[in-house]
This record gives C-alpha cells, structure tokens and sequence, in this order.
DNA sequence: GCCAACGTTGGC
DNA sequence: GCCAACGTTGGC
C-alpha cells in the first residue's frame, strides 16, 4: 500500500476540515510533478496531510485516498480560484482524487523536527526551496514519521 | 512582509 | 532550444 504526502494551506483547507467533512475532493493541484503522482495513487493508499504556509508548517494529520484520480472539475470551472484557462471539457489535464480523514496528529509534527529526523533526509519536504505539493512517502519514511508522534 | 527557489511563459 | 522575465510557493 503506497504512501504519500500532500500539502494544504490549513486557512483553505485543514485537517479539522477534513475531518468534519469525513470526506473531500483533493483538487486544484496545477504542477505536472505533482499531478502525476495523483495519478499514480490508489484508492486505499494514505497519505499524510501537511500543513503548510502558516505559523506551524507541518504534519497535522493522516487520511487515506478513496477514489482514484479523475478530471479535475474545478480546472473547467471559470467560479473556481483554480479555473484554468487553457483547460476544456474534453481536454483537461489536471487531476484531483477523493481522500477521506483518518486522524488528526496532536500536537503537529513540525517541519523542523521532520528536517532533523534523519531517515527523512531524502524527502523533497525538507529540501530547501522545495515547492512540489504532492510526493510519495516510503515504507521506511512512513514508519519513521509514525514512530515521531 | 521579505525573499529565495522554483516552474512557466514567451521572445528570439 | 535558450534564457530572461515573471508569477507563485512557502519558510521565516
């Protein structure tokens, strides 16, 4: 079962809010990186779900994917703060998932102990500069951040 | 609010 | 295809 790591701003989007809606749709990813592993991911993998761009970058939480990717709806909708212009009906090429809450990680895991742990070092997360907003988390990284609760 | 790093755009 | 300019991300 793979494992991933999806960022959100928490002002749009939290975990509390994922966790009173029980379910969502994960959209208005608009990088090909980023989209591409959308695509790859499996209804029934998880993913932890980082808080980033606020006081308290971190992880916040787990949920799992519950629909495979699809089009993205919100690409084609000229309402939506992600509409994209280039984007068509026929011709979308921007993907969202569904995911579903599993539980909140009280109190965050910060961006800064997630630098310092080791095992982590590889992950894009804690490159400097790095602004991919979807990546895939190992087996090994995944039971390192579970083991830093 | 600042600014470094990055991805995208568009002229050539 | 190169690369400068620009807009965005995201930590601090």
């Amino acid at each position: 079962m793979p494992y991933w790591l999806m960022k959100s701003e928490p002002d749009d989007f939290s975990i509390r809010d994922l966790e009173q809606l029980g379910l969502a749709r994960w959209d208005g990813v608009r990088n090909y990186q980023a989209r591409n592993y959308l695509r790859a991911m499996n209804e029934g993998d998880r993913f932890f779900f980082y808080h980033s761009s606020c006081a308290t970058p971190g992880i916040a939480g787990i949920g799992s994917i519950v629909r495979a990717a699809y089009p993205d709806p919100t690409a084609v909708d000229p309402e939506s703060p992600y509409f994209a212009a280039k984007a068509t009906e026929t011709n979308n090429p921007w993907s969202a998932v569904d995911v579903s809450f599993l539980e909140i990680i009280q109190p965050v895991l910060t961006l800064s102990r997630l630098k310092a742990e080791p095992a982590l070092a590889q992950m894009p997360l804690v490159h400097k500069g790095s602004r991919l907003s979807v990546m895939p988390v190992s087996e090994a990284q995944w039971q390192a951040i579970l083991a830093m609760r």
